[in-house]
DNA sequence: CCTTGACCCTCCAGTGGCTGGAAGGATTAG
DNA sequence: CTAATCCTTCCAGCCACTGGAGGGTCAAGG
């Protein structure tokens, strides 16, 4: 299979693959002419790329996945903790969002959106820190990331 | 003020307070030493900055809505606008990362973490797509980005 | 045999929003 | 005077691609 295929047929742009390839995910053969030449096990791995990156792992968290899964000696404790991490990752950046998602959701609905020029978003976002103990109804998104 | 106090007062870190300056956002004095010399006016700035970008917006949208702030003949429906569109991104985001938590959370959960190597992740991961109609019961995730 | 078009290759640069570090000048406290 | 703490600029790196330039390869049609 020429990258062309394999892209197709693993649902990942082919630019996608090389940089697979270059970071070391893959190792497909080469035909003489220098084209890549894609394995059904080629194949499988970027599908199995395809779905953990789907699922947010990174690429280090790939390699790691990858090797694991390669390995027949392998303890499921290893696969879960990694995915346990990631899950505690994803759950803290929906927590971050859905703070900002709070305040912002408050100012839009806050905001009358007419022509003219008083706007209380632009009046929270340049408004002076409300002294300690009397916090602001607005805003009380954290400042994560 | 120098770069170290305003950066305690505004909470950013002076390196991004530079980081600022190169792209435009604020525009500090100079003493004669080459020292950037804050006014009141490039704190407050830089306040706003801090709130704007802890609500996850892109540093074009808060040129824009610094901007809009000083322009006193702006339209509320303009920033309205800005922060609406935001928050369909931010909902969008959180709607990405509920479908693989989704997923990753029945996989790890599903997966009993000891020693052997039998793991549903690493099954899942690996899996051949099930032909269409009958969907594995794992893995519902999108993969949105 | 030649052309056309669809592939494929490599290499380089850019994305966003910082962050770290090197190398050096300015200021301040002791 | 010295040492510590500031400040400066510039360059490189992060992540995971993505776009594009410039060129080679291949299969089909004339």
């Amino acid at each position: 299979m020429n990258i062309g295929e394999v892209a197709t047929r693993a649902g990942l742009p082919a630019k996608t693959i090389r940089y697979y390839e270059e970071v070391g995910l893959i190792r497909p053969r080469r035909d003489p002419n220098g084209y890549r030449a894609f394995s059904d096990a080629d194949l499988h791995r970027l599908a199995f790329l395809g779905r953990a990156r789907g699922l947010g792992f990174s690429i280090e968290d790939c390699r790691t996945l990858l090797s694991l899964y390669d390995d027949p000696g392998r303890a499921a404790a290893d696969v879960r903790r990694i995915a346990a991490v990631h899950l505690e990752q994803i759950d803290a950046r929906i927590a971050a969002l859905q703070g900002m998602r709070a305040t912002l959701s408050e100012l839009v609905s806050s905001c009358a959106g007419d022509n003219r020029p008083d706007c209380p978003i632009l009046r929270d976002l340049a408004r002076t820190d409300p002294p300690d103990g009397a916090p602001s109804p607005l805003s009380p998104a954290a400042r994560p990331r």
